[in-house]
Order: structure tokens, then C-alpha cells, then sequence
RNA sequence: GGCGCGUUCGUCUAGUGGUCUAGGACGCUGGCCUCUCACGCCGGUAACACGGGUUCGACCCCCGUACGCGCUACCA
């Protein structure tokens, strides 16, 4: 292993959004780098016309933004070695391939498309073990190609595998893979359009970049060999490789969108944290020696290693996903939950409501414990936010006995009397109204949470009382107290 | 088909020849706490793909089989 100072790549091809398995090569190779102070690129690897999407680039950017794994150098962030564009730096490509067809490395091929499915049909057909192409193009004469080019021929040019020894790659994953020579095609190297192959520009632009750690999805392995022959006939140093396992769908194929959500932004849609994103994808793959499992982004750079990456595939599997989710938000600071109320709310059918900040603390404050994520703050405690539209059932029929509207009515009574009650008044009051009437405080409790708030599940009682306040609880009694009786009727006739 | 990679509870994983009657976490589940729900705590559930070796002794080493996955494009 080299000590130079570790410099890896994220380098995504922009296809519209950031898959959560390209989240977590990111995540990986950022963590590399930081924990051993190297640098950390961004590299967008946009060669496919084909495939371009309109703001693809940008979605993807602003999503690395938004998980926060900062590059250091990339789209936006001039280093000395931009630019971070493949699609800008085509001359380049150009250069270095005509120096391999100069040396003989690489070859122009003028076979035509049609010629290719031919030859792969004939050899699939003549059950050859594997399919090559034959070499035909390096056997043309000087003349033959200046004749090709000057009528304008389109050609693509291809790397000259040679016959010689085994490649070997020495995988921080995966120790050691070794390939036959005999097996590897002369991989395509520059397009007809001009526009180099990912193998061309991966290998030229890792080394021009300084890359020294290669950290990249599996599928990537099998062609690790043409990378290394490119390396190879430049003669320039070979970087390390580390190829990380594959994220899975639940039937253990390859992660895709057929079967859920694999864009990052549709996991930021749903509510769930970066923190929680990172922390989780992490797991996919790594683990410490030890039982930990709650990482925030500073953890996991302290902890990281590629030597703690296992091989095989992981199922991303989203019930731990909510839970990290909901560990991560309880453990968040009580003012940032605050802020991200808010804005949730804004979006809301609440949104011009206009709740202050110490009253939505103490939302924040009841349902810390009972929500796994922050649109929860919402959905499982309307009641914070408007009267009860409804009372449920079961509930009623449960909690609410023949003496209840005496007990609420009672209790209404004690409270009226009451200034500015904290808490606690409201508790006080409570069970004085239980020791009058000589029965439990469950008696009261129950329908008056059901009267308040029209579920039977929440907060303690007390706290949710004091939240709404002294005028709105009573109001609230009130109006339960002409309906629910009703309801309570109906259903005892069912 | 060829080449490559992989295979421990349902899922994520610990485990590098004896400490493993295989540990943790999620999930599911029993109980405690308790005004409900949740949190928390205590407990339960469930796995070394298979077959051969090597060894006094294999989850761990070797070989084979099965299965899965990846690559096999002028896509990345």
C-alpha cells in the first residue's frame, strides 16, 4: 500500500437521481478519505449521450449536498485537475488513445455494428466458450486506414489485449481474484461519437486525478482486468481496488426501482433523516468488532475501515431504517426538532395556524418518545392543533361508564376555579374530584383524554391538558360531553 | 454458455481452529413499569447451504456440489 495521502472518487453517471447503493459508495469512500485525512472527489461521469438526462447533474449534486458528504474537490469546487466533467474533458481522452494506438496498445476498428452481432451469433452459435472479438481491424495496413478515415469511415478504437500472463488483482475486500488473459476482450476504448468508454475514462481520469483507492460497487470487478491492462500500457502505478458488496432487493436481486424506493430524494421525501440515511446505509456492509450501531457521521469516520467490509450482497431492508430513523430523531436537540416542526407544518393543512414556539416545544417535549419520525408531531397528535373531529369508538365503549359525564362535569367545575394552572393543578384537581366521588383516577382520566383529545392513546394526561391550556380543555370537555353520550348510546344499540 | 464473486437467525451482522450448548441489533413475541400509547427494563423466538476431506478438534482451512448474484454492450 502506498502512504501517500489517500485521494478516492466519487464518480456517479447522472441518471436522474442518487440511488441509495450509490449513496452508500459515496458514504464509504468519504469516510476513507477522512479518516485517514485523505480528499475526497466528486467526478461526474456523464460519457452516455444517450442517456442524458436533463438536471440529472444537479439533483445529484444537491443531494450529496443535502446528506452533507462534502467533497472537496468536484462540480463547483475547482482542485487543480478539473474538470470534473468527463463530458469536458473529451481532448484528453483523445491524447491518451492515440498514444496507445501509437505504441500499438489500442487499435481503430472500422467493423460495423451489424458485423459485431454477426460475429457474436456465429461464435454464440459455434457454442465458442466466450464471445471476443476477433482482431480483425489490427490487421490492417497503414494504408487501408488512412483510405478508411479519409472516406470518412466511423471507427471506434480498441485496447490490443496482448497474450501474456494472468491478471492479478489484489482487492481490499476481496484479497486476492485472479482472471485468465485469454478471456478478456479487446475492450472498446473510444466511441464513434468520440465520446470515450467508462473503461477509457475511469482508468485516464483516476490516474490524472491522482486516485489512489478505487472504491466501487462489484459489478465493477469483472472488468477490473481491462483497467488494470490500461494501467498497464501506460505504464502508470496501479491503484488500489476495493470492491464493495451489492445492495439487494428483498429476493436478493440487484437493488431497482421495480421493487421501492431506491432514489435518496424519495427516502428525504418520506421524512426520514440524513442521519439516518448514512447511518444505516453504513450498516449495509460494515460493522464495528464491537455492538455499536448508532453512528453519527463523525462516528463512522472515526470508525471506518475498508478491511471491516464483507462480501456479500446485503438486503436493504427498511423496518431498521425506521428504527435508526426514530433513534436518530429522539437523540436530536429539542429547538432543531422545533425548526423542523415547523416546517412541516408549513406544508400541512395546519399551516396558518399560528402556534408559538413555546407551545410547539411542548408538542416536541410529550411526543419525543412516540414518534419515529418528525411529520408524526402532526399525524399522531392532531388534537395539538385542532379540537377533536371525531371520538373513537372503541375507545367509548371502553372508558366511557354511565358515570362519566357526572365526573367530567365535576371535574370542569374544579377547573374553572382554577388560575393559570401549571401541570400539576391539573393532576390535583383531578384526584380531588376522584376522592369525592370515591372511585379511581382512571375513572376520570380515561374520558377525559377521550373528551380532549377523541383517542385513547398520547401523551400522559396531564401534560396534555396543561398544553392545551385551561379555557380550551374545558371547552373541549364541554362539547364531548353533548356528543359522546350520543355515540356511547349507539353503540351500546349495535 | 463463459468468467468472476458470494452463501451464519426472516433481515443487518459478530465470529479468523478449541473461549460457540454460535453473540448483538431490527422484526415478531411474553412480562414488568403504567392513566393510554410509546420509551425503558427483563425474557422468548430463530441461523453456521450441502457433501467430502485436513485436524485430537471445524462456522472458521482445502476440494466438490447446489443455489444466488454480477459481468459477458460503441451503458455505466
Amino acid at each position: 500500500m502506498s502512504n501517500k495521502k489517500p485521494r478516492v472518487r466519487f464518480a456517479p453517471s447522472p441518471t436522474g437521481y442518487l440511488h441509495v447503493g450509490g449513496l452508500r459508495t459515496a458514504l464509504y469512500n468519504y469516510l476513507f478519505a477522512k479518516k485517514n485525512g485523505g480528499e475526497f472527489i466528486l467526478r461526474i461521469e456523464d460519457t452516455d449521450q444517450n442517456r442524458f438526462v436533463e438536471g440529472a447533474v444537479e439533483n445529484l449534486i444537491e443531494t450529496i449536498n443535502w446528506v452533507g458528504l462534502e467533497y472537496d474537490e468536484g462540480p463547483n469546487k475547482d482542485g487543480k485537475v478539473g474538470p470534473y466533467f468527463q463530458s469536458e474533458r473529451l481532448k484528453i481522452y483523445k491524447k491518451y488513445s492515440e498514444q496507445l494506438i501509437e505504441q500499438g496498445d489500442a487499435y481503430r476498428c472500422f467493423c460495423t455494428p451489424e458485423r459485431l452481432t454477426a460475429l457474436r451469433e456465429e461464435q454464440q452459435k459455434a457454442k465458442l466458450p466466450q464471445a471476443k472479438y476477433d482482431k480483425l481491424c489490427l490487421h490492417l495496413s497503414k494504408e487501408e486506414i488512412k483510405k478508411n478515415i479519409a472516406e470518412g469511415k466511423p471507427y471506434i478504437v480498441r485496447l490490443n489485449v496482448k497474450a501474456g500472463d494472468n491478471i492479478i488483482i489484489n482487492d481490499i475486500v476481496r484479497d486476492k481474484v485472479e482472471f485468465t488473459r485469454a478471456v478478456i476482450d479487446d475492450q472498446v476504448l473510444i466511441k464513434t461519437d468520440g465520446f470515450p468508454t467508462y473503461h477509457m475514462a475511469n482508468v485516464v481520469d483516476d490516474h490524472l486525478m491522482g486516485i489512489t483507492h478505487v472504491i466501487r460497487g462489484e459489478e465493477w470487478l469483472s472488468s477490473t482486468p481491462k483497467h488494470i491492462l490500461l494501467y498497464n500500457a501506460f505504464g502508470w502505478e496501479v491503484p488500489e481496488f476495493a470492491h464493495l458488496p451489492l445492495l439487494l432487493n428483498a429476493d436478493r436481486s440487484k437493488l431497482s426501482k421495480r421493487q421501492g424506493d431506491v432514489a435518496v430524494e424519495d427516502y428525504k421525501a418520506k421524512g426520514y433523516l440524513k442521519e439516518a440515511l448514512l447511518n444505516f446505509v453504513a450498516l449495509l456492509g460494515w460493522s464495528t468488532s464491537d455492538n455499536d450501531e448508532f453512528f453519527n457521521l463523525e462516528d463512522l469516520v472515526n470508525n471506518f475501515s475498508l478491511e471491516r467490509v464483507h462480501k456479500a450482497g446485503a438486503i436493504f431492508n427498511v423496518e431498521k431504517l425506521d428504527w435508526i430513523n426514530a433513534e436518530h430523531l429522539r437523540k436530536k436537540d429539542k429547538l432543531e426538532i422545533l425548526q423542523m416542526l415547523k416546517a412541516e407544518l408549513t406544508e400541512s393543512k395546519y399551516k396558518d395556524l399560528e402556534l408559538t414556539d413555546e407551545y410547539l416545544l411542548l408538542i416536541v417535549e410529550a411526543m419525543l418518545e412516540r414518534v419515529s419520525f418528525v411529520k408524526e408531531y402532526i399525524d399522531n397528535s392532531p388534537y395539538f392543533y385542532e379540537p377533536p373531529t371525531s371520538y373513537d369508538e372503541t375507545v367509548i365503549k371502553k372508558r366511557w361508564k354511565d358515570d362519566s359525564v357526572d365526573l367530567l362535569q365535576k371535574y370542569v367545575a374544579k377547573l374553572t376555579e382554577l388560575e393559570n394552572p401549571i401541570k400539576a393543578d391539573y393532576e390535583i384537581a383531578l384526584k380531588q374530584v376522584a376522592e369525592e366521588a370515591e372511585c379511581g383516577a382512571g375513572r376520570i382520566i380515561h374520558p377525559v383524554r377521550v373528551a380532549t383529545s377523541g383517542v385513547g392513546i398520547g401523551p400522559g394526561v396531564y401534560d396534555l391538558l396543561f398544553i392545551l391550556g385551561k379555557d380550551e380543555v374545558i371547552t373541549r370537555i364541554n362539547n364531548a360531553l353533548k356528543v359522546i353520550p350520543e355515540i356511547k348510546k349507539n353503540i351500546s344499540i349495535n
